[in-house]
DNA sequence: CGAACACTTGACAGCCCTCAACGTGAGTGG
DNA sequence: CCACTCACGTTGAGGGCTGTCAAGTGTTCG
């Protein structure tokens, strides 16, 4: 497994990417200018800043815990799991980035990654970097202001799973919210892949892996769930749902 | 208890302010202007948008859920609890806001603020408008910057707690922590009183009333922890701090 | 002084973690 | 093509931590 430290990758400009006045539809940044009648140059500046980063490939990190922090980047494709390593060597999983979505939000305040991101597959990312992203923030009221909204959905989404929540209600929220996430990138929201390990999912939910396998048995047996290996589909959303509740909606 | 929603209260500036170049010393946002050479000129400009409110009594909110987002608040004295309550009914507390720290951050993301703040004795507070600060910002790379690591800086704070910590991991992590927070505001860190009930503190932990009772009996029973109602003193802050480390530090 | 509230203390049960063993699928080399 | 290996996932038994329920004590405020 090759270490590529994420603000050294090396760098490509990849060929389906879109002309210089349209992002791809599923980077985080598009609606950040085309929603807000931001000018044709000021789009062009943002255009400009993106570098495209990979493919990088299942194992491989894109930063590490300590690297300097230099850039944050947009999941373009694949999945990303960032965690951190405690000192008696337990991994704690703080989040998966699925495509669309923004990562190394947490790393601004102070100069370094406070945690790991490895790909869990092939991966492709838009990156940006902050210093510069910063400046063209102070010219663009409304890129300002999507940065400023990242960062504020981020420390609401982070609480999220604080609570002290069953193992049914953890699980059925953590798979609504994949399926909501997806479903708002235009993919199916009924059924889908797990790209993470059962362990990876036990540890983001802070559970044991044993209790994932169990509850998603019982989800199968059900009628709620159906599960063949890491592809899931959603029987009853109405049931999972009204599981989640509590925990998605305070 | 009165209910006086935030955006609305009634302001009055207060006698013991700085003056126009200098801003009380507890104030979150102090550091960020006279720490990175900002001219005079936009350092009054701040200034000028602080709008000092308060005093504000113990039960009183400053804003409640739904209620339209339009600034964000340095909490100049005092203690403030935010909280959610779900359907159930049941409260979930989110956090307490110790003086130098700013609330509403999380409504920025959105209209509305998504939590309740209540004041849980007699609190100050700077408010700042929150599309004046913006486009002061944009004009100030340093306020940006700073912007950009207070809500940067919550993302990590909220998943603290978000781990599967014993109860007296969970204990001691706040402990260490509110001692952490007033000494980097000039109070003991070793003697102070906890301005929140035991229900509150249960509640924020995810822990039951009577599970926090526990703890600090037997932390005061070990030697560890001087406890007298809601008055606490650090008697064996090693001790401590190891049971908080793996909580506090990953 | 009395009532309401906060807090404490004790008994008990339940959820989930731990430990252990087994099953299964993908990749590998012969 | 097949056996092997290893990581991942499943299944079962048992125990500990902490929540729930209940009752009692102390404090504050009207």
């Amino acid at each position: 497994m090759s270490d590529l430290t994420f603000p050294r990758i090396d760098e490509r400009v990849l060929a389906d990417d879109g002309d210089a006045l349209n992002f791809c539809s599923t980077c985080a940044f598009s609606q950040a200018c085309l929603a807000e009648g931001m000018d044709k140059g000021s789009l062009q500046d943002l255009h400009m800043l993106v570098q495209h980063v990979g493919p990088v490939h299942a194992g491989d990190h894109l930063f590490r815990t300590g690297d300097p922090f230099e850039a944050i980047a947009a999941v373009r494709a694949g999945t990303v799991k960032t965690y951190v390593v405690d000192r008696n060597g337990r991994e704690h999983v703080l989040g998966f980035h699925l495509p669309g979505e923004v990562i190394g939000l947490d790393g601004i305040d102070g100069d370094t990654y406070p945690c790991n991101a490895v790909a869990l597959d092939t991966v492709m990312l838009c990156r940006f970097s902050f210093p510069k992203i910063s400046v063209l923030a102070a010219r663009l009221p409304g890129l300002q202001r999507h940065l400023f909204r990242l960062l504020s959905r981020d420390i609401g989404r982070a609480a999220l799973l604080a609570g002290d929540w069953s193992a049914d209600e953890r699980m059925a929220a953590f798979l609504i919210g994949i399926s909501q996430r997806l479903a708002a990138r235009g993919f199916s929201p009924d059924r889908f892949q797990l790209t993470m390990a059962r362990t990876d999912i036990a540890n983001y939910l802070r559970l044991a892996p044993e209790t994932v396998s169990r509850v998603l048995k019982r989800f199968q047996a059900e009628g709620m769930l159906g599960v063949e290996r890491r592809e899931v589909e959603i029987l009853d959303r109405a049931r999972i749902e009204a599981l989640a509740a509590p925990v998605l909606r305070h």
